[in-house]
DNA sequence: GTATTAGTGTTTTTT
DNA sequence: ACACTAATAC
């Protein structure tokens, strides 16, 4: 295809308002673009415009997104039409354009090159031993809430004990060679306004500033693009108002709406056609969205049919609800993937795996509990990165007695003593202190074995995932977790090990790899895998999926007792907004009377009244399931003689049951013992 | 001194 | 599912 064709191509592909918007190359540009009005699909073909026009270099261009999945799909999708040009382009998050920048200039604010991510884990452990020293007991989440108002807004708290252990906590992470997520972005503030040079280099380069989710900006974020724009304002951003749902992290969608007083040149355009949702979906979340009064008018419309209406799910309780959106997924004859399960707190994805589990339908959960959040997981990690960084200290206490080497809290303590004395990390203590210490010969054997196996893999050749083999191999790793969990336990674990070897490959470097993992956000995870999605409102997103079931909507549960206290429920409707707006076809909101770890009765959400839902009798969008149902106390559907399906052992039929364990006899494998909760058995009828 | 175990608590949202 | 604690075992 030649270059005229191409350009003719991506335009046709644009309505009106999207071509105008893209066309609109210099100076200043907000989109405000409602949900699912292809504002991706904008960006994306800006960028690409700009460099098949040859308007711009791609070294030229900074694209900010939300997650490094957005990241990675736009670059992907510049590059089936640029080519391979499009890998010159910076298209990061706010915190991974920081820990680049960061990294490019490290030495300036006394960090090494090697620097690592801290993240909550992280954080609150190293409070923890602050507060252990001291001989003080704080509440560590309201530290960290004191350490984040400090780092953003300067503000520190009256007591000075708080003070002090907030101080003592920089000054770790200082001397550890450690950046929390706020520092990624407060340091690289840092660097522009005490090296104007620095912030040249950068102002210069980049000639076309791109954000997306402009409305989840925080001011530090602003702040940065601010000082970017030094030399031209070639400033591009696309964004609602109505989908600001970050406030809690700093994010203030004042700067959305304050677009065309802060660049006064600037020029806006509109996308409200959907193309997303069908008509009744639109319609539900227009209504609802309209009783916020900070905000821009906007009406999204569509040429979508009607489609179907979307329903409500009223239930007694929690398990019943559960019941019933397994039914509705098991009639509708759609594949598992179609389907997303979102909620409001994580809590609330109790009940349902249970109920999945059980009916044998795949599901995964995004965030909650993580990949990389595992034990095993997070134990190898941690030995990376102290191989990477001796002075991660964090890593070090992780790892130290897993697997157990004789090595115990003593120990330990006195290390961290000479460390604070000495001003230097743990493991360089230990490496450089052991007679004073370790006058047992056990321990002494122990810290030399330790300190052994760190420094041959970090002075080791070759690819990544072999050196995390061997150093899997001495440790000791394996037979660590065999000996430690249960046999069902232990294999998935061993699984989730190799996972992590293999996702090592098509990395070159140590620091690659380990910024890659610090920086993952939840959606990063969620491509590759089928089944039922089950998340987080926030988790959500961005993303889209043919039928949604939004759960928990009952007052104190969605809009959450601490926004209604704290008076914001603007931002919870906005929620509500970005979770219906999430269906393209079908959509159920449910709530119920009672739920797991809730004593009192719980009312239907406000939104469900606001959406028009409720207080109508004989109401055609509800479904009525008051089932009560028969208490499953086995716990599972299966019984003596069933024909079942295991994901790796294929049929078999289950010889005995005998509390979580069946017997299952299987075609090629012979008989198993399979602990119900893990082997994921489907019933073959 | 170190390892293991049983019991407890955890629940706003996240880069 | 995990981390943390206190108690006990080695």
């Amino acid at each position: 295809m030649g270059k005229q064709e191409k350009i003719f191509e991506i335009l046709s592909k644009l309505n009106d308002r999207q071509r105008e918007a893209l066309l609109q190359i210099e100076g200043p540009i907000l989109v405000i673009a409602g949900a699912g009005s292809g504002k991706t699909r904008v960006l994306t073909y800006r960028i690409a415009y700009l460099i098949h026009q040859s308007i711009a270099k791609p070294e030229e261009i900074l694209a900010v997104t939300f997650t490094n999945k957005a990241a990675n799909e736009m670059k992907q999708r510049i590059k089936d039409i640029v080519g391979r040009r499009a890998n010159s382009i910076w298209i990061h998050t706010f915190h991974s354009m920081g820990a680049r920048i960061l990294r490019e200039n490290y030495d300036l604010l006394g960090y090494s090159k090697n620097f690592v991510i801290y993240d909550r884990e992280d954080q609150k452990r190293l409070l923890k031993n602050i507060m252990k020293s001291a001989g003080w007991k704080f509440d560590v989440g309201s530290l960290i809430y004191h350490i984040e108002q400090f780092k953003k807004y300067g503000v520190m708290p009256q007591d000075g004990r708080i003070q002090s252990v907030i101080e003592e906590y920089m000054d770790h992470m200082k001397k550890n060679n450690a950046m929390d997520f706020d520092d990624l972005l407060a340091n690289t503030l840092k660097l522009f306004e005490s090296y104007p040079q620095v912030l040249d280099k950068y102002a210069k380069k980049f000639k076309y500033i791109h954000v997306d989710e402009y409305q989840d900006t925080s001011p530090i974020q602003y702040k940065l693009i601010r000082r970017l724009l030094k030399y031209h304002d070639n400033i591009f951003v696309v964004g609602d108002e109505d989908q600001s749902i970050y406030s809690f992290r700093g994010a203030d969608f004042r700067i959305i709406l304050n677009f065309e007083r802060d660049f006064p040149n600037a020029k806006v355009v509109k996308l409200e056609q959907n193309y997303r949702s069908t008509k009744e979906i639109l319609d539900l979340a227009n209504r609802v969205i309209k009783n916020n009064r900070s905000r821009r008018h906007k009406v999204l419309w569509t040429n979508n049919t009607k489609g179907k209406k979307p329903a409500v799910l009223s239930h007694y309780s929690d398990r019943e609800e559960a019941a019933a959106i397994v039914r509705i997924i098991e009639k509708s004859g759609r594949p598992y993937s179609d389907f997303a399960i979102l909620y409001r707190v994580n809590a609330l994805s109790r009940a349902l795996e249970e109920a999945l589990m059980r009916n044998g339908i795949p599901y995964n959960i995004v965030g909650g509990f993580r990949f990389y959040e595992r034990k095993e997981v997070k134990d190898l990690l941690a030995y990376l990165r102290l191989i990477y960084n001796p002075r991660d200290d964090m890593a070090l206490e992780r790892i130290i007695s897993v697997p157990p080497r004789g090595i115990g809290s003593r120990t330990l303590q006195a290390f961290r003593e000479i460390a604070q004395r000495e001003g230097i990390s743990i493991y360089e203590a230990i490496k450089g202190h052991l007679d004073e210490v370790a006058r047992g010969r056990k321990t002494r054997q122990a810290l030399e074995n330790f300190v052994e196996i760190i420094e041959d893999m970090r002075g080791r050749e070759g690819n990544l995932h072999e050196m995390a083999q061997e150093l899997i191999d001495r440790i000791g790793y394996i037979e660590y977790i065999q000996s430690t969990e249960d046999p069902g336990q232990a294999q998935n674990r061993l699984e989730n090990i190799q996972e992590l070897i293999n996702s090592m490959r098509g990395y070159s470097s140590l620091e690659e790899y380990l910024e890659s993992i610090s920086l993952a956000s939840d959606q990063d995870e969620l491509d590759t895998r089928s089944g039922v999605k089950l998340m987080t409102i926030h988790s959500a997103k961005g993303l889209e999926f043919p039928v949604v079931f939004v759960i928990g909507l009952e007052e104190n549960i969605f809009p959450h007792f601490l926004s209604i206290s704290e008076n914001n429920i603007e931002e919870e409707r906005r929620l509500f907004y970005v979770a219906v707006t999430r269906a393209q076809e079908e959509l159920y909101l449910s709530h119920c009377e009672r739920r797991t770890f809730r004593s009192e009765m719980l009312q239907p959400s406000r939104f469900l009244e606001e959406a028009g839902l409720l207080d109508e009798e004989e109401d055609s969008y509800t479904i009525r399931e008051y089932t009560y149902e028969e208490e499953d106390t086995g716990d599972h559907p299966f019984r003596i003689g069933d024909i079942v399906e295991h994901r790796k052992f294929g049929i078999g039929r289950v010889m005995s049951i005998d509390g979580e364990r069946v017997k299952v006899l299987f075609q090629r494998e012979g008989l198993k013992t399979l602990v119900l909760k893990y082997a994921n058995l489907k019933k073959v009828s």
